[in-house]
DNA sequence: CGGTTTTGACCCGCGC
DNA sequence: GCGCGGGTCAAAACCG
């Protein structure tokens, strides 16, 4: 029987501290009526003020914290920005090179491959850093459909650094593409996902995505062709199915940017922890406009998500009351 | 239940 | 003509 009291007493001071936040001034005849089993009230309210300093110690570091978030998300803000810009001048760039393109290949229609090496070797010419001369055969579409002519000559890459271990060639740049292949080619070990706009077919894009066989670290992005709708950014878009690959706009990254060509090099290593539900990830999507409203909301989104995460309140209760406990121990030999 | 992913089969161009 | 290799299809599995 003394030892439920005693279990009950202490499953309960597993729990009062973290009530001590919103109600601490108030509460103290309570709390100091669950501690009567261990008929010790003067130690419980030097205990109180351990677990008070303990607390704001946590507070303060828990500030330094969230110092460091909103300079995270400051240094992505501007990165995004420049990304943003570095963006609507390659399409300027590539729309050149659209022109360019489709005079070599209205000459050469027929060699689909040739041509196709071609528009590599620029790509390479621009970006001499790490291409894996890989072939994309973006052309031989065209050419098999005269219907897709017009968009083939849009071939841009992107080049993403990512985790090695994560092997799912996901590429979030913010449209939503459908897999629709996935094969292993010949100069590179690892396997080549072919993917949609899943706005097809009345959006003609595609994209292929491959590991460097360089850099396992890094993954080629080639997109091919031009989207025919407005960024799922800036749509207030209803459901959706899945939105997987969402969204450059709303991830946390941090960005570099090859100087010149219509490359890009995105460092998607650095995010900080992704919020989790894609209803999390639309709201984000919806404040993205205003920075700084973006930096506040994810100090508040994840402080929101600690408070809610039901293991950060079981370590943080264990924690606590494992000192508590301690404490206690200490006074009892005393 | 509808959309997406997986994956083996198939198609087609190219080189020999 | 044949084999190779990249790209695509499509049925089944999967998922929310």
């Amino acid at each position: 029987m003394e030892f439920t009291s005693l279990l009950n007493t202490s499953l309960d001071l597993n729990h009062k501290p973290l009530r001590f936040l919103d109600e601490a001034p108030q509460s103290k005849q309570e709390v100091e009526s669950d501690f009567i089993g261990f008929e010790r009230n003067v130690t419980v309210k030097e205990e109180r003020g351990a677990l008070i300093e303990e607390l704001n110690r946590v507070s303060a570091e828990n500030k330094k914290l969230t110092e460091l978030l909103t300079v995270m998300c400051e240094n992505y803000t501007e990165l995004r920005n420049q990304l943003m810009e570095q963006t609507s001048k390659n399409i300027g760039i590539d729309n050149n090179n659209n022109s360019n393109n489709n005079n070599n290949n209205n000459t050469a229609a027929s060699r689909k491959r040739k041509a196709d090496q071609s528009s590599i070797n620029d790509a390479n010419n621009n970006n001499n850093n790490i291409g894996p001369s890989e072939s994309s055969s973006s052309d031989e579409d065209s050419s098999k459909k005269p219907r897709e002519e017009h968009i083939k000559a849009k071939i841009s890459r992107v080049y993403v650094r990512t985790e090695v271990s994560d092997s799912s060639l996901i590429v979030k740049d913010g449209y939503q593409w459908r897999k629709y292949g996935q094969k292993v080619t010949r100069d590179n070990p690892c396997p080549r996902a072919y993917f949609k706009c899943s706005f097809a077919p009345s959006c003609p894009v595609k994209k292929k995505v491959q590991r460097s066989i360089e850099d396992q670290s890094i993954v080629v992005a080639t997109y091919e062709g031009e989207h025919n709708h407005p960024h799922p950014n800036k749509i207030e878009s209803t459901t959706s199915g899945s939105n997987r690959n969402l969204t450059l706009g709303t991830v946390p990254c941090s960005t570099s940017l090859s100087s010149s060509g219509p490359t890009i090099t995105l460092d998607l290593t650095k995010q900080p922890k992704p919020s989790s539900t894609q209803e999390e990830t639309r709201s984000l999507r919806g404040k993205s406009d205003a920075p700084e409203q973006l930096q506040q909301y994810f100090v508040e989104q994840m402080a929101s998500n600690l408070t809610k995460d039901p293991n950060f309140k079981a370590a943080l209760a264990a924690a606590i009351s494992g000192k508590f406990l301690q404490q206690n121990n200490q006074t009892e030999k005393w």
